[in-house]
DNA sequence: CGTTCAGTTGACCATGATCAAGAGTGGTGG
DNA sequence: CCACCACTCTTGATCATGGTCAACTGAACG
């Protein structure tokens, strides 16, 4: 059984065993468990390491000065958090966890040796880094443009397929650990109005969503409700989901001059 | 006087003359301009060489099925779009120009080199790009939990100080081309609530804006009214506007385990 | 078995969307 | 130089999505 992160990484790039070795080094650096609800890296501070998460489920969250929280991104087993630290002088979110959190602590040594010697891994952590960026481009999009409904059913069809690229969905179904409350920090939504679509979701046989547990027993449909399009999660297996035959408009880039 | 990559980059790090040379020729590689409203990169496109913006505005956005349009983030002088096309297959958005603009084209082998002979440089485009991810965060921040008025006065404060850090503005003013409409698809609002929104920023005596040109005399009182805080722009100057002083909370990060 | 936290429901309200029409403004060509 | 066109900005009237407030239910955990 691969970790976590191996599998995550190999969804860009081929690894050799040498590599495969050197990240299963990483994961069994010093391991912390952080409580649910507790963070892991609070906004304004300077980490001296660099965390990859284990086990459970974790935010990425700012708050603002009138106490509001936006939560900007879910991190799940196979997630670093973040590169940042190497170039950035401070962090400028916070990282909590949801559930409990296995996380592994990699010191800025041991980080740098992987990175000068395995130039694999290197790229491909790069390619997480950007893979995240991409992610945080469609939250905006999800945000601005779609409805309450259309919020909720991209954001678990975008979990689903983030847990399932790390072995962590059962069939149809995957553990969802955030509460309502969570959906609607990460949505821009009221805990209520998080509710009422949830209901809505359920009642059109969509999802069922019970004690953490999610299953969505038709993707497709899922996605259509959800203006749901999984290229910007740059996985390479998923064919499989590729609803939207991906139209091939004229791809080339217009420069004139 | 510097170019806007040049002294874009030395917001972060201190280059060397051999550094600054080096971009120097990078701007001057084949030019090319893009008139408005038309798109230097496409959705789904692979493009095979880097494009560094040189003069004018752009934006980066992404079309829905439905038609609407989300702008992620806009592009000025000294920005790169992106970094993405070493590592990821696609483009995952779209690049449009918003004036007329001028970018110049950097061919993969060009970049390589700069990469593998600057280390400087290299660490600046990171950071660069880190920055970027950090304003989208911050653009989820701003669509998910503040309202129509604080979001425009946000990113008023936002781009005016982006526009300052490469040498654009001029006193309390800069060139702001982006349409009404266009703060619309940024902001998730519609043209018609922008426009009422920017009337009472006007009539409040925070800004002015007419005929492309934005005059912010009180930055301080605009950053309030947006609820903005200029850390997650990462710049080292920004003391002179550094408005909420920081209050230094437990700044440590709490692993307990 | 009580406390806590997540989920649920109802009544009412407000921010911002929608639709539609009109006023400036700038650019182009006759 | 003027007429026309297109585009952006502006305004008004009405509507709807989602927010607010508050109370209640139910499950989990000690």
């Amino acid at each position: 059984m691969r970790n976590a992160l191996t599998r995550r990484l190999e969804e860009y790039t081929a690894l050799t065993d040498t590599d495969r070795r050197e990240l299963a080094r990483l994961s069994e650096q010093s391991m912390h468990i952080v409580q649910p609800r507790r963070d892991l890296l609070r906004e304004g501070g300077a980490p001296r390491s660099l965390y990859l998460i284990v086990e459970g489920w974790g935010c990425h969250y700012r708050t603002l000065e009138n106490g509001r929280r936006q939560i900007v991104d879910f991190a799940i087993p196979g997630d670093l958090c973040d590169l940042n630290l190497f170039i950035l002088d401070r962090m400028d979110h916070s990282v909590g966890a949801i559930t409990r959190m296995k996380v592994a602590e990699i010191s800025r040594e041991v980080f740098r040796r992987v990175v000068t010697t395995s130039p694999n891994i290197t790229t491909a952590l790069w390619w997480q880094e950007l893979v995240s960026k991409s992610i945080h481009r469609e939250w905006i999009v999800n945000i601005g443009q779609r409805n309450a409904l259309e919020r909720i059913a991209h954001l678990l069809c975008e979990m689903f397929l983030r847990l399932e690229s790390v072995g962590l969905t059962y069939g149809f179904s995957c553990d969802f650990p955030p509460t309502q409350n969570d959906i609607a920090d990460a949505t821009g939504l009221t805990s209520v109005h998080v509710n009422r679509s949830i209901q809505e979701l359920r009642r059109r046989g969509l999802i069922s969503l019970e004690r953490q547990m999610l299953t969505i027993p038709n993707m497709l449909a899922l996605q259509q409700v959800g203006l749901f399009n999984p290229e910007y999660l740059h996985h390479r297996m998923l064919d499989r989901h590729t609803d939207f035959g991906r139209t091939e408009q004229g791809l080339l880039d217009g420069t004139d001059g």
